[in-house]
RNA sequence: CGGGGCGUAGCGCAGUCCGGUUAGCGCACCUGUUUUGGGAACAGGGGGUCGCAGGUUCGAAUCCUGCCGCCCCGACCA
């Protein structure tokens, strides 16, 4: 009733902004293109955080801090680096200010124009490399594999919450190798990270593969990424892992002894996902009802409402079943507000996507039970006390499960093979969705495609199998399908 | 940077065309009463430099000039 939260149907883009503004994630903010994230939007990203930090540290990454701050001149010692970043940069130029002599404020204080120009970090590459060279002499120091937790700047021309801000948290990962097979494994071990990461914990199925030569990140020899599918039938890059060959190394000098003391330059790769992952996960899961979270990302995985309001006996249960449901790892949040009513509540709790919701009546004791309700799939049963934590450990599972079984039905059911151009185009443009179609691996058939229907390449799969097929524009002679789709 | 739209209470809006008592409505908020198993009702109450700066006028949210900001759609991008 009050909180209206427009349909997918009707307007997607207005449906997604509805959800992270309803369910309290996000608020724009009095600086153009930056949110600000609100405590519930950060506790996903908390969960993400400390989910991926240990799958980090797991395999054998460590956590280090580099500066905000990049000297210009170290932005343009490698070329396609500068070249991909150069034209989205916050410059700092000052370094203090005054009052304004005729009293309306402060101004920048001209005498304090820094002597080089600072830029705030859209990637940490250079700065990074420029520290390594530091740190690398002998084969014996590698491999060097720091991620580190940041925030960057890339002064985008439009924004969303999430999906695309100016200013934005992410990690990035800077892994330095003795040689190029080893540095290839590690893109690769940190690209299946990503994808069990999207799949397991954020129930979001993900198609692995690696970018065409056009869309590789600036400076990489090669990107992996991982794409999924929103609802709306776009693709959204969710991770990108990258090999990154010799070039930092040389630009930034970096070499190291082997072990027959001869000096060579070492091997790179760099990864990141960023805040974009909560976007994704909205729009992966949500309904017109509001959001829905994948219990293991979820900050609340279980709420409680007594109805219709708390009173002893209810709150005693409430207790119990809080501290059993603790126990086994699950968060619990008891509704101790006796102003407003149960379906207000109800509507509340599921606008927030809190996976599954409790409720505990005078009716529900009298018979030793309590109503178990699924925000996903919005259906509620009455379960014993007897053994209801453990129930619900395990329908938490099942949910979670269920989620990323029906954003996989969804992502097969969008996508769609095309053998020529017309029915790529008609894909494109009435289903969405990907479409999987040969390709020369030129470039210009890439842009064509993109120039005449808005598609990209998202991936060359890896699982793509052998296949013998023609270019939809070119009619050259392809061995394997790649993937299409509009994206995010 | 192109196109469109909007700035009036925390949020959403009306009022602006055609200037005129004390700027209004819904939600939210505070107090009270009655309620309470899917978004309660009633009563009372608090909250506004009407985006900013000039100008016209006896009088400006309203007319004029300039500026600023934000949102949406595109191109660019994680």
């Amino acid at each position: 009733m009050a909180k209206e939260i427009t349909s997918r149907e009707e307007d997607y883009s207005k449906w997604y902004l509805d959800i992270v503004r309803k369910a309290g994630l996000a608020d724009n903010s009095a600086v153009r293109g930056c949110m600000v994230i609100k405590p519930t939007g950060y506790a996903i990203w908390e969960n993400m955080r400390d989910q991926l930090d240990k799958m980090f540290k797991e395999t054998g990454h460590v956590n280090a801090y580099f500066p905000l701050f990049i000297p210009k001149s170290f932005l343009s010692k490698e070329a396609d680096h500068v070249e991909g970043f150069a034209k989205e940069c916050a410059v700092v130029t000052h370094h203090r200010l005054m009052n304004n002599p005729d009293g309306s404020g402060v101004v920048v204080d001209p005498s304090a124009k820094l002597e080089e120009e600072l830029i705030v970090r859209p990637t940490s590459e250079t700065i990074i490399w420029n520290t390594y060279k530091d740190w690398i002499n002998s084969y014996r120091d590698l491999p060097l594999l720091i991620n580190q937790w940041a925030n960057v700047v890339r002064w985008e021309m439009r924004t969303r919450p999430f999906l695309r801000t100016a200013e934005f948290l992410w990690q990035e990962g800077h892994t330095a190798h003795a040689t190029s097979q080893e540095a290839i494994e590690e893109s690769q071990l940190i690209h299946e990270v990503y994808a069990r990461f999207a799949e397991d914990y954020m129930a979001m199925p993900v198609i692995k593969g690696a970018k065409s030569a056009n869309e590789r990140f600036a400076g990489a020899v090669e990107t992996y990424t991982i794409e999924a599918l929103m609802q709306d039938g776009k693709a959204l890059q969710a991770g990108t892992s990258h090999f990154l060959g010799q070039n930092f190394a040389k630009a930034f000098d970096v070499k190291y002894l082997n072990s027959a003391n001869k000096e060579e330059y070492v091997w790179a790769t760099s990864w990141g996902v960023s805040t974009r992952l909560v976007g994704g996960l909205i729009m992966t899961h949500s309904d017109d009802e509001g959001l829905v979270l994948p219990p293991k990302l979820a900050p609340t995985q279980v709420v409680i409402v007594p109805i219709p309001k708390p009173s002893p006996e209810i709150m005693e249960v409430a207790a119990k079943i809080k501290k059993e449901l603790n126990a086994h790892g699950v968060s619990v949040k008891i509704d101790e507000d006796a102003k407003k009513r149960p379906g207000f509540k109800f509507a509340e709790y599921e606008m927030k996507g809190v996976p599954v919701r409790i409720g505990i009546g005078k009716r529900d004791l009298e018979k030793n039970q309590v109503e178990v309700a699924r925000r996903d799939t919005k259906t509620k049963e009455s379960h014993s006390l007897d053994g209801i934590a453990t129930h619900v450990v395990e329908l938490l599972d099942v949910i979670q499960s269920n989620l990323f079984n029906k954003a996989k039905q969804f992502r097969d059911d969008m996508t769609s093979e095309a053998n020529d151009f017309k029915t790529f185009e008609e894909l494109i443009n009435d289903k969405g969705g990907f479409v999987s179609a040969h390709w020369d691996g030129t470039v210009e058939s890439e842009l064509k495609i993109k120039e005449l229907t808005k598609a990209t390449l998202r991936c060359i799969p890896n699982d793509a199998v052998e296949e013998s097929g023609k270019d939809l524009i070119s009619g050259a002679p392809s061995s394997k399908r790649v993937l299409f789709a509009k994206a995010y």
